[in-house]
DNA sequence: GCAAGGTC
């Protein structure tokens, strides 16, 4: 039996269908495909297989120094347990092995991981290499006939990159979690792809915060021609700078103003200059992953969103495979063909019949021509609205349109500027039209809007009407977007086409960037600066770059893996040596990096600094750095995750807060101006909970959901609330309560004020009608179906739960309640 | 519980 083995299970199947003429059965074993057929069996890998890591002795990041793992063993493990098990059953059934993993570097080493795991059950059977540029039948067919071996040095350095990529990772990422006490979720990461995008973002963060801008004057007017019903076209000053060159911005206002008054003290101006010349605007290239995530970011999918559609329209059967490089249709994609497909569908088809209708249909091509896969294109099959989302169709529809622009024609602009001189002042007019659609016709992604400018000639008299002196500053350079983010890395050579966008979404899942576009956080900032000092090469694109250099010299043998891998060993020995007297030092500034990072401004009540801390259930608030000589708090809303906005509160100095929750992703502002406007209403009295303690008192409350309540001013940390109506004002009056010192209240809503009373009271006849339903614990005053789920998690489910309980563990255990409070409780049960 | 690279 013959074994052949593919990088992915698609390309088993694909495989067997063309060597066995579609004859091929498919079975499985432990949960993996197995396509098999006359004395052949072909399974498919999920990549690697087996990665590489640490003996377990140096799993325990406080046990073991950091710069030890420099020097650690590195074990290959088994990571697809199931496959590497159907793997080693299949080849003790083999007679010949033929590995046929994808055309590239990382191909050749999964190709050397399932040579060793065939050899390791069958010591005798040969095991050849096969390659192929692109799975068709021709290319596939003649692979197999003329089999080759297995590039063991081509593997060693794909080997040589993950030794490296994990030490150098490892070591730096424990020291500086180990530096900054920042164990558990939330270490301090570095790595030699995620490192230099983050300085990317960082050296950019920096440009803007050290920007200072300038301020300039444009000016316009309105030109028009003499007949009767002309439009009028805009038109912008300009004049010649000390080099000569046209200059539109205007430095010092004194001369815009003298601009202004002489455009104003004439009402014609004379066209001293036409030109007009056609531009040819050629159709983009095919899509590579990079240019995808860049068209489909641009209507509005995030490069993750994006990679993760193209993935489902993949496996699906109705795209190419996304993670590509390459920008150029190998031979066998014959255009006209794939554009028959769409021919008669009810959206897509007029299209391609049209392009059908052109002579000749030459496809575009772009700048990087690889061997693995080819660029991004529909494969013919064209999915049902019914079958897949809005955003998949949308997607889809991308992915084709753009296969239609790479075989459209040229579009045609016709550019017109006219100059004309108005009292000594120049102006210009820039105007352009689209003569001919060509691509744009297939292809809308692409803005195509014209600037009306007329037909002029030269010595032709305009009026000149509506100017406009416009007040303006120069902007600081703009944060990345995540696709220009991707591109930058492509063009730097950091990460790989199915990497890019991942090393993006680590970045925000270790606090490093948040919003979008990633702006990097304080944290990001300490962790760049520590690496800059201390170990430049990791933040660096040079690493790639000479690692890269290292794996092509193992490849073409002039060097070894342990070549590469020791002197890279003993650069990061160097490092180390350099790091061991300054870990506090490190530490500290990533420590205070991190309080940056939550913090919101000045305490009102103490003047040190106001956090946002997360309480132990969980919930966002914002608490003093003074706590616990400072207890001042203000709550948060529930929903969603707060994110510090740049914006600061006038009032109070506060920076504005963002609640990050999906699609209910709102603005709260500033949390104290939220506070004072929803929170406290009337103060009706003492808390009963902690009036005593720590002077808590009762007002009324809306919240930001719009619901009303009475509760205490010390919220969160005293959670004591009474309900009220949802509808009708609600007027605090004279009369008080002799039970609880509380007023009488009034709700005005419909025609009659109706009497709420004491508020506490009518939360007790409530709880009274109620008290049948739900957990007797809701019969005590003040105690609503929060506090008896919190009361519950510290396993107090009912009154004679609570009354044999220990007060001071309950207050212990339980957020808000003090163990007066239980006292007081259990008195009344 | 570290990286980056395959793949899903």
């Amino acid at each position: 039996m013959e074994l052949i083995i593919t990088e992915k299970d698609n390309a088993a199947r694909r495989i067997a269908d063309i060597l066995s003429g579609g004859s091929m059965d498919a079975t499985r074993e432990n949960g993996v495909n197995v396509y098999e057929w006359g004395g052949k069996r072909c399974v498919g890998l999920s990549g690697h297989v087996v990665g590489v890591d640490f003996p377990p002795e140096y799993s325990d990041w406080r046990d073991v120094e950091p710069a030890e793992l420099i020097d650690a063993t590195i074990e290959k493990e088994a990571t697809k347990e199931n496959i590497v098990a159907t793997l080693r059953i299949l080849s003790r059934q083999a007679e010949i092995a033929t590995i046929a993993t994808d055309y590239d570097r990382e191909g050749e080493l999964i190709g050397k991981e399932a040579y060793e795991i065939v050899r390791d059950v069958n010591e005798e059977i040969p095991i050849r290499r096969v390659r192929f540029s692109s799975i068709t039948e021709n290319e596939v067919t003649n692979a197999f006939a003329e089999p080759e071996e297995l590039d063991f040095d081509l593997a060693a350095a794909g080997e040589a990159r993950q030794i490296i990529d994990l030490i150098w990772g490892a070591a730096l990422t424990r020291f500086l979690s180990l530096s900054a006490g920042q164990l558990g979720n939330d270490f301090i990461s570095v790595g030699r792809v995620q490192s230099p995008t983050l300085k990317l973002l960082v050296d950019r963060e920096r440009e803007i915060e050290a920007f200072d801008p300038e301020d300039y004057w444009e000016l316009f007017v309105d030109l028009t021609k003499a007949d009767d019903d002309a439009e009028s076209f805009d038109a912008q000053y300009f004049y010649l700078d000390e080099e000569d060159n046209e200059a539109e911005r205007v430095w010092d206002e004194a001369d815009a103003e003298a601009a202004f008054e002489d455009l104003s003290s004439t009402s014609e101006a004379t066209v001293v200059d036409v030109n007009r010349r056609t531009r040819t605007d050629a159709p983009p290239a095919p899509f590579n992953t990079t240019q995808f995530i860049r068209a489909a970011s641009a209507i509005g999918y995030s490069a993750k969103r994006a990679m993760s559609i193209a993935e489902d329209l993949y496996t699906a059967g109705y795209i190419t495979y996304p993670r590509t490089d390459n920008t150029v249709y190998p031979d066998d994609l014959d255009p006209e063909v794939l554009l028959d497909d769409f021919v008669g569908h009810p959206t897509l088809g007029e299209d391609a019949e049209d392009l059908l209708e052109a002579d000749e249909i030459r496809p575009t091509e772009g700048d990087e021509e690889t061997t693995d896969h080819p660029p991004i294109h529909p494969t013919g099959e064209i999915p049902t609205r019914g079958d897949v989302s809005d955003d998949e169709w949308e997607v889809f529809e991308l992915v084709v349109r753009r296969f239609y622009a790479t075989v459209a024609e040229d579009a045609v602009w016709e550019h017109l500027r006219v100059v004309a001189e108005a009292a000594d002042r120049s102006l210009k007019a820039n105007g352009k039209r689209l003569v001919e659609p060509g691509y744009h016709a297939v292809y809308p992604y692409f803005s195509t809007t014209e600037n009306y400018v007329p037909d002029v000639t030269e010595g032709e008299t305009l009026s000149l009407t509506d100017i406009e002196l416009e007040e303006k500053q120069t902007q600081p350079p703009r944060r990345y977007g995540q696709s220009r983010l991707i591109e930058t890395m492509e063009s730097m050579g950091i990460g790989t086409k199915s990497t890019r966008h991942e090393t993006i979404e680590k970045l925000y899942d270790r606090g490093y960037v948040e919003s979008d576009p990633p702006r990097p956080t304080r944290l990001a900032m300490a962790v760049v600066e520590a690496a800059e000092n201390y170990a430049d090469r990791v933040v660096s694109e040079e690493m790639t770059a000479q690692l890269e250099a290292d794996m092509d010299a193992i490849a073409s043998g002039e060097a070894t893996l342990e070549d590469v891998t020791g002197e890279s060993r003993e650069m990061l020995e160097d490092i180390f040596a350099e790091l061991a007297d300054s870990r506090e030092e490190i530490g500290d500034h990533i420590r205070k990096s991190l309080k940056d990072d939550k913090r919101l401004g000045p305490c009102p009540e103490c003047g040190e600094d106001l956090l946002v801390r997360r309480s132990r259930y969980g919930s966002y608030f914002v608490g003093c750095d003074g706590y616990p000589d400072c207890e001042h708090t203000i709550p948060l809303p529930s929903t969603g995750k707060p994110l510090i906005l740049e914006e600061t509160c006038e009032d109070h100095e506060l920076h504005e807060v963002k609640m990050l929750a999906g699609r209910q992703t709102f603005v709260h502002g500033c949390p104290l101006c939220k506070a004072e406007e929803a929170g406290e209403g009337p103060i009706l009295g003492e808390c009963p909970d902690c009036g005593d303690e720590h002077d808590g008192e009762l007002a009324v409350k809306t919240l930001q959901s719009g619901s009303r309540l009475v509760g205490c001013t010390r919220y969160p940390d005293c959670e004591y609330s009474l309900p009220l109506p949802r509808r009708g004002e609600i007027e605090v009056t004279d009369e008080r309560c002799e039970e609880h010192d509380l007023p009488e209240l009034l709700v005005h809503s419909g025609d009659e004020p109706w009497e709420l009373g004491c508020p506490i009271c009518n939360y007790q006849e409530f709880q009274a009608r109620e008290s049948e339903s739900g957990s007797d614990l809701e019969s005590l005053e003040g105690v609503g179906a929060k506090t008896v789920e919190k009361l519950a998690a510290a396993g107090i489910e009912s009154l004679d739960d609570l009354t044999d309980a220990d007060p001071d563990s309950v207050a212990a255990d339980v957020d808000g309640i003090s163990a007066d409070r239980v006292r007081s409780w259990q008195a009344k049960a």
